[in-house]
DNA sequence: TAAGTGTACTAATACAATTAATACACTTAA
DNA sequence: TTAAGTGTATTAATTGTATTAGTACACTTA
């Protein structure tokens, strides 16, 4: 389910935070269902429970899981949510946009990029 | 010309990198135009000139710029290398698209998201 | 009650970014 | 020739962040 890329250089719990939150906002994780333990997580990685933790706090913040105390951390149940996060997504796929045009690519090329990346000819 | 941004998280010789290579794609700098001297920018910027210097190391890397023992850094001549340098942009900006499809945002959206951005109505 | 859960805190280590101070080689203009 | 300005290289020190490690406490469930 997570899998760390130590050839990567961002940090391993922003790693984790990515990984869950692409599964929260498609799908693949449902709403009440349960996240691994920080310490079963953090064995089976390999890694510091308190990495987990920070992870799990973080997607907290963001609202994406809830946690009860002595139970568990739990996929979040409003679907605000996820819109807000895919906003945020949105947002930086913009700024990656800006620096682009900025950097003289023509309009075409990007839109070609768009295409080939999801795949749609009906356009 | 050249502005850093202490709330940005990102290294201040990264900033420099990612600016001038801006202004090197787009066309504001032309080929061989000099830059700022790494003791002049330092000044003007208030950072030590290991921190330009090592910026300049780097564009020199990307083949974006040349240096001059005891005469400077200029602009490099190279077409390709401009080429070169949006592609990998370009590939930026696919693994930010990759992203959003596989976070369930709609292409239609992302459409937009492009729309906007280069403000082409024309599609 | 025992085991499993989240949470909080501190200490220690490792690495990266940055500053600082030099020193050397080269070019240009006075 | 000399002085000033340029790039380049090196080392040391400081700072901040990421991560590990260990511990303790509160809560839930069987």
């Amino acid at each position: 389910m997570i899998v760390i890329d130590y050839h990567d250089k961002r940090p391993i719990y922003e790693q984790i935070i990515d990984r869950f939150q692409l599964l929260i906002l498609n799908g693949a994780l449902e709403p009440d269902s349960q996240l691994p333990s920080v310490r079963a997580l953090a064995v089976d990685l390999s890694i510091n429970a308190n990495t987990i933790q920070r992870a799990y706090s973080e997607l907290e913040r963001r609202g994406l899981i809830y946690s009860i105390k002595g139970r568990g951390n739990f996929v979040s149940a409003q679907k605000d949510v996820v819109k807000e996060q895919q906003d945020k997504l949105l947002e930086e796929l913009r700024q990656q946009l800006v620096i682009c045009k900025e950097s003289g690519i023509e309009f075409i090329k990007v839109l070609d990029c768009v295409r080939e990346t999801f795949q749609e000819v009906n356009l």
